[in-house]
DNA sequence: AACTATTTATAAGA
DNA sequence: TTCTTATAAATAGTT
C-alpha cells in the first residue's frame, strides 16, 4: 500500500527503517485501537525498536500490568513467578551443595566424625593418608626444586669467581711488572673486557675478602641450606679449585 | 476500507462483531508481523476476546516471557526486579563459596597442591595429621564402646548363667527328693517365677551342653573379639564362677 | 469462507 | 520530520 510494492523482510537502510518503524508502528497502534473499540476486546500491545526504545498500547481501561496479570492467570505459567521458582531451585541446590561441601571438609578436619561408622572412618583414614602423602610428596618436589636453583646459583658463583680470582692474578702480574718497569698507571684489558673491576681494591671489596694473598684460592663455597636434605647433591661441584 | 466506513465504536451485532474481531485481528497480528521483520522490532501482542479467548503473538525468535521480562526491565519499577537483584547476588555468593569449598576439598585430597607455597603445604600437613589422628581416636572410640557393649551383655550372660545353674541345681535336688517321696510330679516355682524353662531338656538345649554334669560350673566366656586392643579391658569379669 | 467495492495504510518523493 | 500522493492492502458489506 504504498507507491510500490515492498517485499516483507528486514529493510537495511537505516533511515528508511526508522521511518517506516514510525509509520507501521502508528498504524498498529491504531488498528490495535480500532480492534479494542470495535470488538471490545482486552488488548496489550509491547515494542521494542532495534534502537531499544519501548512502545507500548493498552486498550482503554486496561493498564499493561493487568493484561499481563491476566495472561499470566490464563496462560497459568507466570514469568515471574516461573523464574522465581527456577531461582529458587537453584539456591537450594546450591545451598544443599554448599551443605555437603561443609560437611566433607568437616570430615577432612577430623570434626564432625559422629555420622561415620568404622568403614567410613577406615576410608576417611586412609584418604587422609594418601593426601598428607601427596602434601609430602609435593614438599619435597619444592625443596628439591630450591636446592636446583642453589646448584645453578652455586654453579654461576663459581665461575664468576674463578674467572675474578684469574684477573687478579694478571693483575698482580702485571702490577709488579709495571713497578719494575715505570712509575705511570697501565690498563687493565682483560678486567675491561669482562666487565668488572678496574682495582685490586674494588675486587676485593666485591668478594669481600681481606687483603690480597696467595690463600685466596683455598675459599669454598658452602651450601646455604646445611641442614636440608642432601642426596644428589655432589658434594666434590663444591670445591672451586 | 470496505464497502463503507465505519464509526470506531463498540458493534453491537453480536455475530458482526465476531465476525469483525476474526479478520481484524488477523490482519492486527499480520501487521505486527511485517513491522517486527521489516524493522527488526522485538514485539509482543496480547489479545483477549471479549468472550475471553487468548491470542497471542511475537516477533521471531522472542516468546512472550522474553518480551514481558525486557518490558519489566525497561519500565524499571518492577519489585521483582529488585527481587532477583538480590537473588542474584546471593546465587553469586554462594556459587563462589562453593568454587571455594571445593577448591578447599581438592587440597585436602592432595589433588590441588601447585597453588600453595612450602609454608602452605606444611600449614596442610599439620592439619591432615590433626585429622588423622582425630579419626583414629573416633576409630578407638567405637572400638571401646563395642567391647563396653560386648562386656555389659557378657556380664548379663552371666548372671543369667549364674541363675539357670543354681535353678539346676535346685531341679536335681527336688528331682532326687520327689524321686525318694512319690511319683507324681512336683511344679519348678523359681524356674517359672524367673521366666525360664520348666524341664532340664529345655535348659540343656538353651545353654548347648552337654548331658548335665558336675563341671558345668567350670565354663568360661571368652572375648568374642581376642585379637583387639583390650586396654581398660579387667580380665577377672571375664571368669563366672 | 469468498468476493469486491471502498476505505485505509503507507512507500516514495518532496 | 512532516506532508503529499500514488498505490498496495485491509476490510465492510455482500453473497
Amino acid at each position: 500500500m504504498g507507491r510500490g510494492k515492498i517485499e516483507i523482510k528486514k529493510i537495511e537502510n537505516t533511515t528508511n527503517r526508522q521511518v517506516t518503524f514510525s509509520k507501521r508502528r502508528g498504524g498498529l497502534i491504531k488498528k490495535a485501537r480500532e480492534l479494542s473499540v470495535l470488538c471490545d476486546a482486552q488488548l496489550g500491545l509491547i515494542i521494542f525498536s532495534s534502537s531499544g526504545k519501548l512502545f507500548e498500547f493498552t486498550s482503554e481501561h486496561n493498564s499493561m500490568p493487568e493484561i499481563l496479570a491476566r495472561y499470566q492467570k490464563a496462560t497459568g505459567k507466570s514469568i515471574k513467578e516461573y523464574d522465581n521458582q527456577e531461582v529458587r531451585y537453584e539456591m537450594l541446590r546450591l545451598r544443599d551443595q554448599t551443605d555437603r561441601l561443609q560437611a566433607s571438609i568437616r570430615q577432612y578436619t577430623g570434626e564432625n566424625l559422629a555420622a561415620l561408622d568404622y568403614n567410613d572412618l577406615n576410608e576417611l583414614e586412609q584418604q587422609l593418608e594418601v593426601s598428607v602423602d601427596k602434601v609430602r610428596e609435593r614438599k619435597n618436589q619444592l625443596l628439591q626444586q630450591q636446592l636446583d636453583n642453589l646448584r645453578r646459583k652455586e654453579q654461576i658463583l663459581q665461575e664468576q669467581n674463578s674467572q675474578l680470582y684469574h684477573c687478579i692474578i694478571e693483575q698482580q702480574a702485571a702490577a709488579e711488572h709495571h713497578q719494575a718497569m715505570m712509575e705511570d698507571k697501565v690498563e687493565h684489558p682483560m678486567l675491561e673486557h669482562l666487565g668488572l673491576y678496574a682495582t685490586d681494591e674494588q675486587a676485593r671489596n666485591l668478594l669481600q675478602l681481606s687483603p690480597l694473598t696467595p690463600q685466596l684460592h683455598t675459599f669454598r663455597l658452602q651450601p646455604t641450606q646445611p641442614n636440608l636434605q642432601e642426596r644428589g647433591l655432589h658434594h666434590s661441584n663444591l670445591q672451586l679449585w
